[in-house]
DNA sequence: TAGGCCATCTGGTCCT
DNA sequence: AGGACCAGATGGCCTA
């Protein structure tokens, strides 16, 4: 896994700090009535007689400051000279005008580009602080902003199935969920992250990863009658579906029909923009995450551990999940073979172990 | 060098 | 009218 892959932000220009290309002589930052009353010239006097429309330009004109007033008056020096006959300019636009105006929208346009660079920023500030809450989370090699989208979306998916599930998630499955539809970069991050041996992972031809031995696992993580009793999908729900709205249907609606986990109803599948993540029906979802302050402690490779704690109140008490996706170096209690066994893929590796058993331990 | 990612600029559209 | 939002264009940086 590549460490230090540099991706600094490129900001030409943050937003605190002043744009040095907008030139503040311009009208925009002027109040207005501030300005001198400068004499006017015959042929601005002419102009405003002859043009009832000018007059109304000539009150914004007013609005202008003095250096742009200033540039005004010199390039009407410059008509006389060029143009003896006065009357010649009683018609058709004004250079001066035209310039006065043009110099309007450019501070206009300056001033909108400042707010979209604003807009901008706030933007990937809201990104970067998803990035923190995701799995995965590097100061040093940061997730796109596609990349980190998704990850998002599969994280939010694969908590939300595992709350409906109701028991401790399949760790294959749910780095399965995270890493649907992710490039392979992201993926082998992502299993870096959790310290799955990629070699786990398989890649079809169309990039998307799968999960060969993986049915059994959700089967059993994720099990729904259909797959039970061989029947299409969406004839019927599990007891515990059948307590909460239904979002495993294509046109999925409250109390309805049941699908497959993994058939067709994957965060990129056929859902996306049409549901949101099924959320725990009768129980309360909360996600803890530390503190900014806490991010990079760990100083491996400028990576956090992300932990993730669900509580689920139901009928039958409190249970609380913790699901700790840490980083390489972070000391855990060792595991059991009996828990690697049951993980195809895990590698052999202390961290490894010590991963699985921080996320079988369930405390 | 091509491709990916990014920030920025820009003009259009919609809304207040 | 002005601001927010959006998408296309552009150019820079970085990596394979």
């Amino acid at each position: 896994m590549p460490t230090d892959i540099h991706l600094e932000i490129m900001l030409t220009l943050p937003y605190e700090e002043p744009d040095t290309t907008f030139e503040p002589r311009f009208g925009a930052n002027y109040p207005r009535g501030s300005l001198p009353d400068l004499e006017r010239d015959p042929i601005h006097s002419l102009d405003v007689m002859s043009n009832p429309e000018r007059e109304e330009e000539e009150e914004e004109e007013e609005e202008d400051d003095v250096s742009e007033r200033e540039e005004v008056e010199e390039e009407r020096e410059d008509d006389n000279q060029q143009d003896a006959n006065i009357l010649h300019r009683k018609r058709g636009p004004r250079k001066n005008k035209t310039k006065g105006r043009q110099e309007r929208v450019k501070v206009r346009r300056h001033e909108a580009n400042a707010r979209e660079r604003s807009r901008m920023h706030g933007l990937n500030d809201a990104l970067e602080s998803l990035r923190k809450v995701v799995p995965c989370y590097s100061k040093t090699q940061k997730l796109s902003k596609i990349e980190t989208l998704r990850l998002a979306k599969n994280y939010i998916w694969a908590l939300s199935e595992t709350l409906s599930v109701g028991k401790k998630p399949d760790l294959l499955g749910f780095v399965q969920t995270l890493c649907k539809g992710l490039s392979q970069p992201t993926t082998n991050l992502v299993a870096g992250c959790l310290q799955l041996n990629t070699r786990s992972f398989l890649t079809d031809h169309n990039g998307e990863v799968t999960f060969p031995s993986s049915r059994a696992h959700y089967d059993n993580t994720y099990p729904y009658p259909g797959a039970e009793l061989g029947t299409p999908s969406g004839q019927g729900c599990s007891t515990l579906d059948s307590a909460k709205p239904s979002y495993h249907s294509r046109h999925y609606s409250y109390g309805g029909q049941c699908e497959p986990y993994y058939d067709n109803t994957s965060p990129e599948g056929g859902r996306e923009g049409q549901i949101s993540p099924p959320l725990n029906f009768n129980g309360i979802f909360s996600l803890k995450h530390d503190e900014p302050g806490e991010y990079g402690k760990s100083g491996h490779y400028g990576m956090r551990y992300s932990s993730a704690s669900m509580y689920r109140v139901s009928p039958e008490g409190r249970f609380h999940y913790d699901l700790h996706l840490r980083p390489a170096g972070q000391s855990y209690q060792a595991g059991t073979q009996s828990q690697q066994a049951e993980l195809p893929g895990w590698d052999s590796e202390p961290v490894g172990r010590a991963t699985r058993q921080s996320y079988q331990a369930g405390t």
